[in-house]
DNA sequence: CACCAAATGAAAACAATTTTCAATAAGGAG
DNA sequence: CTCCTTATTGAAAATTGTTTTCATTTGGTG
Protein backbone atom coordinates (compact mmCIF):
# COMPACT_ATOMS: atom_id res chain seq x y z
CA UNK A 1 0.00 0.00 0.00
CA UNK A 2 2.82 2.68 1.48
CA UNK A 3 4.81 0.79 -1.83
CA UNK A 4 2.34 2.07 -4.14
CA UNK A 5 2.41 5.53 -3.25
CA UNK A 6 5.92 5.85 -3.08
CA UNK A 7 5.70 4.09 -6.82
CA UNK A 8 3.38 6.82 -7.63
CA UNK A 9 5.37 9.67 -6.27
CA UNK A 10 8.78 8.60 -7.85
CA UNK A 11 7.08 8.47 -10.87
CA UNK A 12 6.00 12.37 -10.27
CA UNK A 13 2.72 11.68 -9.77
CA UNK A 14 0.61 13.73 -7.56
CA UNK A 15 -0.68 11.57 -4.09
CA UNK A 16 -3.92 13.12 -3.63
CA UNK A 17 -6.81 12.26 -1.35
CA UNK A 18 -9.13 10.73 -4.00
CA UNK A 19 -5.94 8.17 -5.46
CA UNK A 20 -5.06 7.54 -1.77
CA UNK A 21 -8.70 6.68 -1.41
CA UNK A 22 -8.58 3.90 -4.35
CA UNK A 23 -4.93 3.05 -3.64
CA UNK A 24 -6.30 2.01 0.03
CA UNK A 25 -9.36 0.80 -1.08
CA UNK A 26 -7.45 -1.78 -3.66
CA UNK A 27 -4.82 -2.84 -1.09
CA UNK A 28 -7.39 -3.75 1.43
CA UNK A 29 -9.40 -6.36 -0.81
CA UNK A 30 -8.00 -9.63 -1.78
CA UNK A 31 -11.03 -9.93 -4.53
CA UNK A 32 -11.50 -8.23 -7.62
CA UNK A 33 -13.45 -5.19 -8.06
CA UNK A 34 -15.47 -3.47 -10.61
CA UNK A 35 -14.91 0.31 -10.74
CA UNK A 36 -18.69 0.52 -9.31
CA UNK A 37 -17.56 -1.27 -6.27
CA UNK A 38 -14.10 0.37 -5.95
CA UNK A 39 -15.93 3.83 -6.02
CA UNK A 40 -18.41 2.54 -3.65
CA UNK A 41 -15.48 1.45 -1.20
CA UNK A 42 -12.88 4.92 -1.83
CA UNK A 43 -15.77 6.87 -0.86
CA UNK A 44 -15.99 5.25 2.59
CA UNK A 45 -12.59 7.23 3.00
CA UNK A 46 -12.61 10.19 1.05
CA UNK A 47 -16.62 10.90 0.58
CA UNK A 48 -16.23 13.42 -2.79
CA UNK A 49 -14.78 11.41 -4.81
CA UNK A 50 -16.21 10.79 -7.89
CA UNK A 51 -16.34 7.64 -10.18
CA UNK A 52 -14.12 9.24 -13.27
CA UNK A 53 -11.94 9.59 -10.56
CA UNK A 54 -11.23 5.67 -9.69
CA UNK A 55 -11.69 4.87 -13.54
CA UNK A 56 -8.75 7.25 -14.22
CA UNK A 57 -6.76 6.04 -11.23
CA UNK A 58 -7.30 2.50 -12.51
CA UNK A 59 -6.20 3.32 -15.73
CA UNK A 60 -2.72 5.26 -14.21
CA UNK A 61 -2.36 2.31 -12.31
CA UNK A 62 -2.90 -0.46 -14.81
CA UNK A 63 -0.24 1.76 -17.16
CA UNK A 64 1.95 1.06 -14.32
CA UNK A 65 1.42 -2.36 -14.01
CA UNK A 66 0.11 -2.28 -10.42
CA UNK A 67 -3.50 -3.49 -11.44
CA UNK A 68 -4.55 -6.18 -13.66
CA UNK A 69 -7.88 -6.53 -15.48
CA UNK A 70 -9.15 -9.93 -14.46
CA UNK A 71 -10.77 -11.54 -17.04
CA UNK A 72 -14.20 -13.66 -16.05
CA UNK A 73 -16.28 -16.10 -18.36
CA UNK A 74 -19.13 -13.35 -18.56
CA UNK A 75 -16.85 -10.01 -18.59
CA UNK A 76 -13.75 -8.55 -17.78
CA UNK A 77 -14.60 -5.56 -15.64
CA UNK A 78 -12.69 -6.12 -12.51
CA UNK A 79 -9.67 -5.35 -11.17
CA UNK A 80 -7.08 -6.59 -8.65
CA UNK A 81 -3.77 -5.41 -7.55
CA UNK A 82 -0.48 -6.93 -8.75
CA UNK A 83 1.38 -8.96 -6.03
CA UNK A 84 4.42 -6.47 -5.41
CA UNK A 85 6.38 -10.25 -5.89
CA UNK A 86 5.81 -10.31 -8.86
CA UNK A 87 7.71 -7.16 -10.89
CA UNK A 88 6.26 -8.13 -14.12
CA UNK A 89 3.30 -7.20 -16.04
CA UNK A 90 2.45 -10.90 -15.12
CA UNK A 91 -1.17 -12.45 -15.83
CA UNK A 92 -1.27 -15.71 -13.78
CA UNK A 93 -4.17 -15.99 -11.63
CA UNK A 94 -6.18 -17.82 -9.51
CA UNK A 95 -9.43 -16.99 -9.20
CA UNK A 96 -11.68 -17.77 -6.47
CA UNK A 97 -15.80 -18.54 -8.17
CA UNK A 98 -17.39 -17.50 -5.04
CA UNK A 99 -15.58 -14.83 -2.92
CA UNK A 100 -13.84 -13.01 -5.85
CA UNK A 101 -10.26 -13.34 -4.08
CA UNK A 102 -7.20 -13.44 -6.80
CA UNK A 103 -3.98 -15.09 -6.24
CA UNK A 104 -1.13 -14.67 -7.95
CA UNK A 105 1.04 -17.84 -9.42
CA UNK A 106 4.55 -17.37 -9.27
CA UNK A 107 5.43 -19.13 -12.44
CA UNK A 108 2.99 -20.89 -14.30
CA UNK A 109 4.80 -23.29 -16.16
CA UNK A 110 3.78 -23.42 -19.66
CA UNK A 111 5.67 -25.52 -22.38
CA UNK A 112 6.17 -22.48 -24.48
CA UNK A 113 8.95 -24.14 -26.64
CA UNK A 114 6.92 -26.52 -27.67
CA UNK A 115 3.36 -24.32 -28.31
CA UNK A 116 5.81 -22.48 -30.33
CA UNK A 117 7.05 -25.07 -32.37
CA UNK A 118 3.84 -26.51 -33.09
CA UNK A 119 1.82 -23.67 -34.21
CA UNK A 120 4.90 -21.48 -35.52
CA UNK A 121 3.71 -18.35 -33.32
CA UNK A 122 6.66 -16.46 -31.95
CA UNK A 123 5.65 -16.09 -28.51
CA UNK A 124 5.66 -12.78 -26.96
CA UNK A 125 3.41 -12.93 -24.05
CA UNK A 126 0.62 -15.16 -22.51
CA UNK A 127 -1.83 -15.42 -19.72
CA UNK A 128 -3.29 -17.98 -17.48
CA UNK A 129 -6.40 -17.86 -15.53
CA UNK A 130 -6.99 -20.47 -12.76
CA UNK A 131 -10.50 -20.59 -11.24
CA UNK A 132 -12.27 -22.45 -8.37
CA UNK A 133 -12.98 -22.39 -5.00
CA UNK A 134 -10.34 -20.94 -2.30
CA UNK A 135 -9.61 -22.45 0.53
CA UNK A 136 -12.53 -20.51 2.78
CA UNK A 137 -14.60 -20.99 0.23
CA UNK A 138 -14.48 -24.60 -0.15
CA UNK A 139 -15.06 -25.33 3.46
CA UNK A 140 -18.40 -24.05 3.75
CA UNK B 1 -19.14 -24.16 -41.39
CA UNK B 2 -21.77 -26.36 -43.28
CA UNK B 3 -20.96 -28.27 -39.73
CA UNK B 4 -22.18 -25.37 -37.43
CA UNK B 5 -25.18 -25.16 -39.93
CA UNK B 6 -26.04 -29.15 -39.12
CA UNK B 7 -25.50 -28.27 -35.34
CA UNK B 8 -28.14 -25.61 -35.07
CA UNK B 9 -30.46 -27.50 -36.64
CA UNK B 10 -29.92 -30.00 -34.99
CA UNK B 11 -30.61 -28.02 -31.78
CA UNK B 12 -33.77 -27.14 -33.24
CA UNK B 13 -32.93 -23.43 -34.50
CA UNK B 14 -33.81 -22.00 -37.53
CA UNK B 15 -31.38 -21.56 -40.29
CA UNK B 16 -32.23 -18.24 -41.25
CA UNK B 17 -30.19 -16.04 -43.74
CA UNK B 18 -28.86 -13.47 -41.32
CA UNK B 19 -27.70 -16.39 -39.11
CA UNK B 20 -26.11 -18.11 -42.67
CA UNK B 21 -24.86 -14.66 -43.20
CA UNK B 22 -23.22 -14.62 -39.93
CA UNK B 23 -22.10 -18.06 -39.66
CA UNK B 24 -20.43 -17.86 -42.97
CA UNK B 25 -18.15 -14.68 -42.14
CA UNK B 26 -16.74 -16.60 -38.92
CA UNK B 27 -16.47 -19.31 -40.77
CA UNK B 28 -14.51 -17.66 -43.23
CA UNK B 29 -11.98 -15.69 -41.10
CA UNK B 30 -9.49 -17.27 -39.23
CA UNK B 31 -8.88 -13.98 -37.26
CA UNK B 32 -11.06 -13.21 -33.90
CA UNK B 33 -14.25 -10.24 -34.91
CA UNK B 34 -15.81 -7.41 -32.98
CA UNK B 35 -19.69 -8.19 -33.04
CA UNK B 36 -18.56 -4.53 -35.49
CA UNK B 37 -16.87 -6.20 -37.59
CA UNK B 38 -18.44 -9.02 -38.05
CA UNK B 39 -21.90 -7.15 -38.67
CA UNK B 40 -19.91 -5.67 -41.54
CA UNK B 41 -18.91 -8.82 -43.12
CA UNK B 42 -22.11 -10.77 -42.58
CA UNK B 43 -23.81 -7.51 -44.52
CA UNK B 44 -21.81 -8.57 -47.32
CA UNK B 45 -23.77 -12.04 -47.38
CA UNK B 46 -27.36 -10.70 -46.75
CA UNK B 47 -27.57 -7.23 -46.95
CA UNK B 48 -30.83 -6.59 -44.74
CA UNK B 49 -28.58 -8.10 -41.57
CA UNK B 50 -29.17 -5.44 -38.62
CA UNK B 51 -26.58 -5.39 -35.56
CA UNK B 52 -28.55 -7.07 -33.20
CA UNK B 53 -29.08 -9.95 -34.87
CA UNK B 54 -25.24 -10.85 -35.36
CA UNK B 55 -25.40 -9.90 -31.21
CA UNK B 56 -28.03 -12.70 -30.69
CA UNK B 57 -26.55 -15.13 -33.31
CA UNK B 58 -23.28 -14.89 -30.90
CA UNK B 59 -25.02 -15.43 -27.85
CA UNK B 60 -26.42 -18.11 -29.76
CA UNK B 61 -22.99 -19.79 -31.05
CA UNK B 62 -21.42 -19.06 -27.44
CA UNK B 63 -24.00 -21.06 -25.61
CA UNK B 64 -23.62 -23.91 -28.08
CA UNK B 65 -19.79 -23.80 -27.49
CA UNK B 66 -19.48 -22.66 -31.42
CA UNK B 67 -17.55 -19.48 -30.50
CA UNK B 68 -15.49 -18.16 -27.99
CA UNK B 69 -14.80 -14.65 -26.11
CA UNK B 70 -11.44 -13.35 -27.33
CA UNK B 71 -9.70 -11.77 -23.99
CA UNK B 72 -7.20 -9.16 -25.10
CA UNK B 73 -5.53 -6.64 -22.93
CA UNK B 74 -7.53 -3.56 -23.96
CA UNK B 75 -10.92 -5.31 -23.96
CA UNK B 76 -12.67 -8.65 -24.84
CA UNK B 77 -15.22 -7.89 -27.32
CA UNK B 78 -13.96 -9.78 -29.95
CA UNK B 79 -15.21 -13.80 -31.10
CA UNK B 80 -13.11 -16.32 -32.89
CA UNK B 81 -14.83 -19.93 -33.81
CA UNK B 82 -14.01 -22.72 -31.50
CA UNK B 83 -12.17 -25.39 -33.40
CA UNK B 84 -14.79 -28.19 -34.51
CA UNK B 85 -11.56 -30.73 -33.15
CA UNK B 86 -11.42 -29.61 -29.47
CA UNK B 87 -15.21 -30.84 -29.08
CA UNK B 88 -15.13 -28.88 -25.53
CA UNK B 89 -15.72 -25.50 -24.13
CA UNK B 90 -11.91 -25.09 -24.30
CA UNK B 91 -10.12 -21.76 -23.45
CA UNK B 92 -6.59 -22.74 -25.11
CA UNK B 93 -6.10 -19.56 -27.22
CA UNK B 94 -2.71 -18.86 -29.49
CA UNK B 95 -3.71 -15.10 -30.48
CA UNK B 96 -2.14 -13.38 -33.56
CA UNK B 97 -0.67 -9.76 -31.99
CA UNK B 98 -1.01 -8.33 -35.91
CA UNK B 99 -4.04 -9.94 -38.13
CA UNK B 100 -5.74 -11.73 -35.04
CA UNK B 101 -5.31 -14.88 -36.22
CA UNK B 102 -6.44 -17.74 -33.42
CA UNK B 103 -5.18 -21.15 -32.98
CA UNK B 104 -6.76 -23.75 -30.31
CA UNK B 105 -4.39 -25.33 -28.55
CA UNK B 106 -5.31 -29.17 -28.05
CA UNK B 107 -3.48 -29.09 -24.28
CA UNK B 108 -2.16 -26.99 -22.18
CA UNK B 109 -0.19 -28.91 -20.34
CA UNK B 110 -0.76 -26.93 -16.90
CA UNK B 111 0.29 -28.22 -13.47
CA UNK B 112 -3.00 -28.43 -12.30
CA UNK B 113 -2.13 -30.53 -9.20
CA UNK B 114 0.61 -28.53 -8.58
CA UNK B 115 -1.67 -25.18 -8.34
CA UNK B 116 -3.90 -26.75 -6.51
CA UNK B 117 -1.63 -28.30 -3.58
CA UNK B 118 0.19 -24.70 -3.88
CA UNK B 119 -2.75 -22.51 -3.54
CA UNK B 120 -5.22 -24.51 -1.42
CA UNK B 121 -7.95 -24.04 -4.03
CA UNK B 122 -10.35 -26.22 -5.81
CA UNK B 123 -9.53 -25.78 -9.20
CA UNK B 124 -12.82 -26.15 -11.72
CA UNK B 125 -11.61 -24.44 -14.73
CA UNK B 126 -8.55 -22.43 -16.44
CA UNK B 127 -8.05 -19.96 -19.61
CA UNK B 128 -4.76 -20.06 -21.23
CA UNK B 129 -3.51 -17.54 -23.75
CA UNK B 130 -0.53 -17.44 -25.48
CA UNK B 131 0.20 -14.03 -28.08
CA UNK B 132 2.37 -13.33 -30.55
CA UNK B 133 2.91 -13.51 -33.94
CA UNK B 134 1.66 -16.11 -36.28
CA UNK B 135 3.80 -17.92 -38.95
CA UNK B 136 2.76 -15.26 -41.74
CA UNK B 137 2.99 -11.99 -39.92
CA UNK B 138 6.53 -12.95 -38.32
CA UNK B 139 8.17 -12.99 -41.71
CA UNK B 140 7.14 -9.11 -42.78
C1' DC C 1 -50.02 -23.20 -49.97
C1' DA C 2 -51.26 -21.85 -45.29
C1' DC C 3 -50.14 -21.52 -40.70
C1' DC C 4 -47.60 -20.28 -36.52
C1' DA C 5 -43.94 -19.81 -33.56
C1' DA C 6 -39.28 -18.40 -33.94
C1' DA C 7 -36.53 -14.95 -35.58
C1' DT C 8 -35.74 -10.38 -37.29
C1' DG C 9 -34.89 -5.18 -37.72
C1' DA C 10 -35.63 -0.49 -36.18
C1' DA C 11 -35.99 2.34 -32.54
C1' DA C 12 -35.69 3.09 -27.85
C1' DA C 13 -33.65 2.02 -23.54
C1' DC C 14 -29.92 0.99 -20.86
C1' DA C 15 -25.17 0.51 -19.08
C1' DA C 16 -20.41 1.37 -19.07
C1' DT C 17 -16.88 4.44 -20.12
C1' DT C 18 -14.80 8.75 -21.84
C1' DT C 19 -14.59 13.63 -22.82
C1' DT C 20 -15.08 18.43 -21.67
C1' DC C 21 -14.30 22.17 -18.83
C1' DA C 22 -14.38 25.14 -14.96
C1' DA C 23 -12.93 24.70 -10.13
C1' DT C 24 -9.74 22.75 -6.75
C1' DA C 25 -5.64 21.35 -4.43
C1' DA C 26 -0.68 19.24 -4.42
C1' DG C 27 3.68 20.46 -3.85
C1' DG C 28 7.76 23.28 -5.15
C1' DA C 29 9.62 28.11 -4.97
C1' DG C 30 10.22 31.93 -2.42
C1' DC D 1 3.90 29.59 5.87
C1' DT D 2 2.02 31.64 1.56
C1' DC D 3 1.92 31.97 -3.28
C1' DC D 4 1.86 30.10 -7.81
C1' DT D 5 1.65 26.81 -11.33
C1' DT D 6 -0.21 23.05 -13.17
C1' DA D 7 -1.86 18.36 -12.43
C1' DT D 8 -5.93 16.59 -10.87
C1' DT D 9 -10.65 16.59 -9.87
C1' DG D 10 -15.97 16.32 -10.12
C1' DA D 11 -20.25 17.18 -12.58
C1' DA D 12 -22.47 17.04 -16.65
C1' DA D 13 -22.60 15.83 -21.28
C1' DA D 14 -21.17 12.89 -24.89
C1' DT D 15 -19.97 8.61 -26.66
C1' DT D 16 -19.83 3.73 -27.20
C1' DG D 17 -21.35 -0.89 -26.66
C1' DT D 18 -25.15 -3.86 -25.69
C1' DT D 19 -29.94 -5.19 -24.65
C1' DT D 20 -34.94 -4.70 -24.74
C1' DT D 21 -39.30 -3.88 -26.92
C1' DC D 22 -42.51 -4.71 -30.31
C1' DA D 23 -44.58 -4.93 -34.73
C1' DT D 24 -43.29 -7.43 -38.94
C1' DT D 25 -41.20 -11.16 -41.50
C1' DT D 26 -39.96 -15.83 -42.55
C1' DG D 27 -38.48 -20.83 -41.98
C1' DG D 28 -40.24 -25.17 -41.67
C1' DT D 29 -44.09 -28.19 -41.02
C1' DG D 30 -48.52 -30.04 -41.96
Amino acid sequence: MDDLITQLQAKGYRVTQPRRAVLEALASSRAHLTPEELYRRARRRYRKIGLVTVYRTLALLHELGLVQRVHLNDGCHSFARTDSTNGEGHHHQVICQDCGRVEELADCALPLQEISAETGFQISQHRVEVMGLCPDCKKR
